[in-house]
DNA sequence: TTTGTATTGTTAGTTTATTAACAATAAAAC
DNA sequence: GTTTTATTGTTAATAAACTAACAATACAAA
């Protein structure tokens, strides 16, 4: 398939993830504007990321949830899954680690990393803990392709080049700290205060109207 | 000033992240490309954006990091100040209330909500936690306009309701459950799968290729 | 002093993303 | 059986975001 836009994408996911409730109550099929109002949309862009995706719902009926959710799978996922891993188990790693947790089939959770010997030993939420100084072993044992980032901001850059080295190939850095990789290791993430201080500018300005 | 773009915003916010550690360093003046490799963006973005903010540096000299900072803070910060609160303190809830702390004093998170009767004695990281019936009150006292909602899922469309009713102005929703609100409410949130997909749809996208 | 270089500010151009519009048509209403 | 309505799929139009290009010019080097 062509290669799709980055925005449709990241709205796949979302309506993966809807549909994934709709499913778990038991509905067959969605319409347009269902699936938009879900996620604060508008029903033309479902419409025309669907046909993007080249899939085609029944008229009057709407898109079949159990074909989406495949179809969308098929897209994202890959066929033997992507390993991923942890890097610093403080509160937002753990976090993350739970909320993952039974989500997904293709990508999924296999590692984690900590310096704190406290912390290696256990597992959390199914998820085992390794000393940091076998970040790099462990990730080419398991074929880990995907790290998640969450240690402390003044260690964040040499764990980056660590993990780089490793043949990480993407990395979810949550830390505060600018990474930097090489050109074709993808970089994602992003921060909760500058959420916040969108949020602040729109209330602001809605305020002065 | 009229209306600043939407991506315009959120850069603006991490321009400013990025500022702070440099002026952290006593780095008092900075290139476009400097700023720009920070973040990971180019050098004609940024001096756009700085255009379009009506600020202008020195030639061969780059821009003064603290004139940058402040005009920042006096477009997106309110003069008087926002105050923020946190509804629901699990792991999330307070790894993001540790990661607040202290960096901004524009933007503050002043209160914390909880169900469980554990939690509610608390303070964390200098911010209190309060029982979740008293919501309405606590944000009504003390002028809370945004929240933060991280309560498990479950409940969240119904806390959400509750905050529309306190008077809060915006919503940042970490939590899966797609939130109704009513028009003039802001909305925001960020999912992790979401980004770990997108950057799974990228490795995959770069091995087929 | 003159020339060359690095860097800003800005305009115009391009690409990407969103929205509007509407033909097609299945199902429902009459 | 005919008309109306709701909904999809798609194309065309608009808007937003990004990039290329370059004039202007301060500073450094010659
Ligand atoms: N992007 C965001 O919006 C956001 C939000 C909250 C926190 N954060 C950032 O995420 C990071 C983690 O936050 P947290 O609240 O979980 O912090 P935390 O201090 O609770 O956790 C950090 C963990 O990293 C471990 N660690 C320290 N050095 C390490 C190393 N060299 N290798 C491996 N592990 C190491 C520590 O033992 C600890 O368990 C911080 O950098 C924080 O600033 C970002
Ligand atoms: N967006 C993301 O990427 C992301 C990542 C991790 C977690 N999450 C979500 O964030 C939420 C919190 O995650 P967590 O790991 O901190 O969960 P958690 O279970 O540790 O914390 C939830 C907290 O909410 C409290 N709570 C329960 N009912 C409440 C109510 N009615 N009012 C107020 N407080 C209530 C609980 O006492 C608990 O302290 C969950 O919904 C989770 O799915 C989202």
């Amino acid at each position: 398939m062509k290669i799709l836009p980055d925005k449709t994408v990241e709205r796949l996911s979302q309506y993966r993830r809807a549909l994934l409730i709709c499913r778990a109550e038991n509905k067959t099929h969605i319409f347009s504007h269902e699936l938009a109002g879900l996620i604060h949309i508008t029903p033309v862009q479902v419409r025309r990321d669907i046909m993007l995706i080249g899939y085609t719902g029944t008229l009057r009926k709407g898109y079949d949830v159990h074909e989406l959710i495949s179809l969308i799978g098929r897209i994202i996922d890959t066929e033997e899954g992507l390993r991923v891993c942890v890097v610093g188990i403080g509160d937002l790693g753990r976090a993350i680690i739970r909320y993952f947790k039974g989500k997904r089939t293709k990508l999924v959770i296999t590692a984690a990393f900590d310096a704190n010997p406290e912390k290696v030993k256990c597992v959390y939420s199914g998820v085992p803990c390794y000393p940091i100084d076998q970040l790099e072993t462990v990730i080419k044992e398991q074929g880990i392709s995907i790290a998640i980032l969450t240690v402390p901001g003044e260690v964040a850059a040499t764990v980056g080049q660590t993990l780089e080295k490793a043949g990480i190939k993407g990395i979810i850095n949550y830390t505060p700290t600018p990474l930097n990789v090489s050109e074709n290791t993808y970089l994602g993430g992003y921060d909760m205060i500058t959420s916040l201080e969108k949020a602040a500018y729109f209330v602001k300005s809605n305020r002065e109207m």
